[in-house]
DNA sequence: TAAAAATACTCCATAGGTATTTTAT
DNA sequence: ATAAAATACCTATGGAGTATTTTTA
């Protein structure tokens, strides 16, 4: 019960003893002072309570019972390498490989770029990349599953450590022609919230982030959609073809409103701003993975 | 190589905290503090380098890799078992048996009745007794394939630790009727130094003793032997016979003197006495059995 | 709010180093 | 005389305890 365990320094010096045969040779070779292995080892014969050497001007022999005990401490210290030897496998694997948890919009607009660089930067690294809503990725990263983690909402994640990497917006988009492309002033909050609109599915940050937004402008939720889709390709699709304006980061509609096919239309009244945050597992220093692919995500550019 | 080994401690620990998925309850377990467990914990997966728990309000439970760093802790802290469970019965043994080495004399006269003692006092203890000369018994436990010793000689063997046991005397005995069981003053050392003696063999304790004491006395020794035998027994039978006086110890010679068959002459001149002692292996606390026959040893009676 | 864990702070034991002494060949 | 080992003394690191705070369910 109560059992108090050797020191495995004491045992390797006491094996390097036996191999030398002085006290002062082993010393050496562990990089410790002659005194101090000295002490060591009267302290371990101590503790052990059995005599181990036999100590000479010519140098030290073990015992009988020291070449015993020399023989189990070998079998612990094979196993103590397997353990330390296991672990430096473990913390290698650890360095080359990142398992990434991003919620959709990030995974399909920010992450590629990320990973370009990151390849660049560390080619050996094996990337992972998993697509959850943010709850999931606060979840796989809780448990473990996931290194790193992006998620776009308000307040942090509990439990986890988190970093703002940059602010996502939504912004309304609408076909050109759309009447309210021809607009002088920006579109009300209220009319924004009284048009049905082509979203993505419930429970999308995108679509979350809308109705949160609506209901802190103006404390009720937008109007049911005209059509509900399940990714931001579809959506813009959909709109493109006249179905109905939607609100979408501006990170999935840069291209379109750049090249004409869709077109910006400004909200006054409301924030559509978000945060963006890299979110990790707290207390534990990350990997150098990690690292690299956190300073890449926050990098200003 | 300048590796530094974990912790074995903190090993059991970190099993008992995957066994019971709570540090706090881990830490009472063991004995320790929550706080303790905690800060002990944090340390080794710093060491470590790899994530080993995933902390929560709920208790700890292991990651994934905390799980196969806690298989390489089992058999780590297996061959650590081994290792004490081994060093334990050692030194069990060690306290059961008691390997003597003494000189002839000691181990006739003496120690029989000391082993007597012993047994009365601590019946378990296995005793084997080996008859050596004082250089041999010296070599024995220097070498520790003896636990105590003991040996006649003037001056302590070195790097032995020893006690003085008592002092043994040599007397000068010769057959009643002989010449010099009828003197009234005492012989005179060179007289004995002249007289061709009973003896027992080069070397022998007894003999050496003798012939420093003349040398010590006279400046040379004595005359070649009368005969030359290998017991005391077999001295004591010779002088009886009638064959020729012979120096012996007090001790082999009491019996005889106690019921006439031999009869002391007293010499004068010359300091037959010489230190009994124990010797045994320096900076070593003795075991059990060691104490005990060296404390009936030393007792005085 | 209650339970689990982490932190702050203090104290003490122990390991390490340097210098020196003892011991044996 | 030399080489090995042990001792003395000092310092510092780290581990343990108590008390308190943080965090999550």
């Amino acid at each position: 019960m109560g059992s108090c365990w050797p020191d495995l320094a004491s045992l390797e010096l006491f094996l390097l003893v036996v191999e030398e045969g002085s006290i002062g040779k082993a010393a050496a070779r562990t990089g410790l002072t002659q005194a101090s292995a000295s002490r060591r080892l009267d302290t371990l014969e101590r503790d052990l309570g059995v005599p181990l050497l036999v100590r000479g001007a010519g140098g030290s022999r073990p015992t009988a019972q020291g070449r015993t005990v020399a023989d189990w401490s070998q079998a612990v210290l094979a196993a103590a390498r397997d353990l330390t030897g296991g672990v430096a496998a473990l913390r290698r694997e650890r360095s080359a490989t990142l398992r990434l948890a991003a919620s959709m919009t990030v995974a399909e607009y920010l992450v590629p770029g990320w990973l370009a660089r990151l390849r660049a930067h560390a080619p050996e690294v094996e990337v992972a990349l998993e697509v959850l809503n943010s709850e999931g990725v606060a979840e796989r990263v809780r448990g473990g599953a996931a290194d790193l983690g992006f998620v776009e909402c308000l307040d942090p994640p509990p439990g986890l450590g988190s970093l703002l990497v940059r602010h996502d917006r939504l912004v309304a988009v609408a076909a050109p022609g759309h009447p309210w492309t021809r607009r002088r002033l920006p579109l009300p909050v209220r009319t924004l919230a009284g048009t049905p609109l082509v979203t993505r599915e419930p429970g999308s940050g995108t679509r979350t982030t809308l109705e949160h937004a609506l209901n802190r402008s103006l404390g009720s939720g937008p109007v049911p959609p005209a059509l509900e889709l399940p990714s931001n390709a579809a959506v813009k699709v959909a709109v493109q073809s006249g179905a109905a304006p939607a609100v979408l980061s501006e990170l999935a509609v840069a291209a379109e409103l750049a090249d004409g096919r869709l077109r910006e239309v400004p909200v006054a009244g409301i924030d559509l701003r978000r945060p963006l945050r890299a979110v990790h597992r707290p207390r534990t220093r990350p990997s150098p993975p990690v690292q690299a692919l956190t300073r890449i995500a926050a990098e200003r550019f």
